[in-house]
DNA sequence: CAAATGACAAAAATTGACAATTGTCATCAG
DNA sequence: CTGATGACAATTGTCAATTTTTGTCATTTG
């Protein structure tokens, strides 16, 4: 391990724990010192600020979305169409299961994932190369006709925030149901067919 | 006009404009009292408090999106695919603009409308009623083929609200441009052709 | 009698003094 | 020389006292 990496992963791990107790608002550099056994200042030879941390943390956190979607992404029994759709419905349950299971350790990622705006970005950027690739496949199989997988990835992304984006499933309120996104998903996947994009 | 509906439509006039000058938590209804000159008791004669006022300031603001799109509705030249795209990204600009010229007035009626969860239920329908009567338009006319317009309608909405809901059209950032609502509509509107919903 | 007042209790917002937290850095320990 | 400390200024958070606002209602006005 590299030098001083080891102190960093205690630091995130100590982190992490304070952060699930007691919430972000709440989330203090001296008290993740403390639970080390190290002085606050010590904290700042790892991380140059509180938000390196909990950009990290927020790192982490979508990573845990991304790793179960490439299943779905790699595993090439079933067509391109079911595969999409699969996706899709996986990342809206994987979203929902964590903010209905616990909302307010939900809400406490949220938070500091949307103050990671370049974070955000880059698991964006992922989730679009995930699509493209399956989409890629269905168009090599000759399932659909698709000029630019990544167009079409970043289209259908666009299209089912509303199912799968936090700021959505963590709404008070009633959400869609899994039918409502099949409705728009059989819309999209039939318009792959088409060539238009 | 009926007993009372003047001094309701005064009230509601000065709510409007301490809203857009002091924004909605410096708006007080003792202010909009003085502001009329008379006892703030008097306005509960009008209205059965603070939440009815902002419910129908937000109602109005609403208003002023579902006029300008119902002439798209309505204007039976086009055909429907073209009146479907002309009617999403007018939705897409209405909301922009209003975003763009004045960020902090967009942000006072998001919030109060945001609050107000039944008139913003009552004006999704509202569009999701449009929708649906174009895409009625469009199968009628034997340029799609679908069953439910209402359903297809839902769907397309849901799939179109990352370019027009105020949550994200207030987000700070880099804003998605209306080509890439274009490539999510082209794949949607080849997709009322196949007949999926 | 419809429209308006103003006094009132309960609830909510504001203030300001005080305490805690952040981030830096000169210094220390091994 | 790497890792850690603790004292420090500046910023940010806390909380209880105080003020303002809300919503009601018995009473007044024209």
């Amino acid at each position: 391990m590299a030098a001083g990496e080891e102190s960093r992963e205690r630091i995130l791990e100590a982190a992490e724990e304070l952060l699930r107790r007691f919430g972000p608002e709440k989330f203090r550099i001296v008290d993740v010192a403390q639970a080390l056994g190290m002085s606050h200042g010590n904290i700042y030879r790892y991380f140059s600020d509180k938000e390196a941390i909990l950009d990290k943390i927020a790192q982490r956190w979508l990573a845990k979305i991304t790793g179960p979607l490439q299943e779905i992404v790699s595993g090439r029994t079933a067509t391109a169409a079911t595969r999409l759709e699969e996706w899709v419905l996986a990342l809206m349950r994987l979203k929902r299961r964590k903010a209905t299971a616990d909302p307010e350790l939900f809400r406490t990622y949220q938070a500091i994932a949307e103050a990671s705006r370049d974070v955000v970005a880059e698991h964006i950027r992922h989730l679009i190369a995930q699509l493209a690739e399956i989409i890629r496949n269905g168009t090599e199989a000759g399932e659909w006709n698709v000029r630019s997988p990544t167009k079409a990835a970043e289209a259908i992304l666009n299209a089912t925030t509303f199912f799968h984006h936090p700021a959505f499933v963590s709404r008070p309120g009633p959400q869609p149901t899994e039918a409502n996104a099949l409705d728009t998903l059989k819309l999209l996947i039939a318009g792959l067919k088409s060539g238009v994009v």
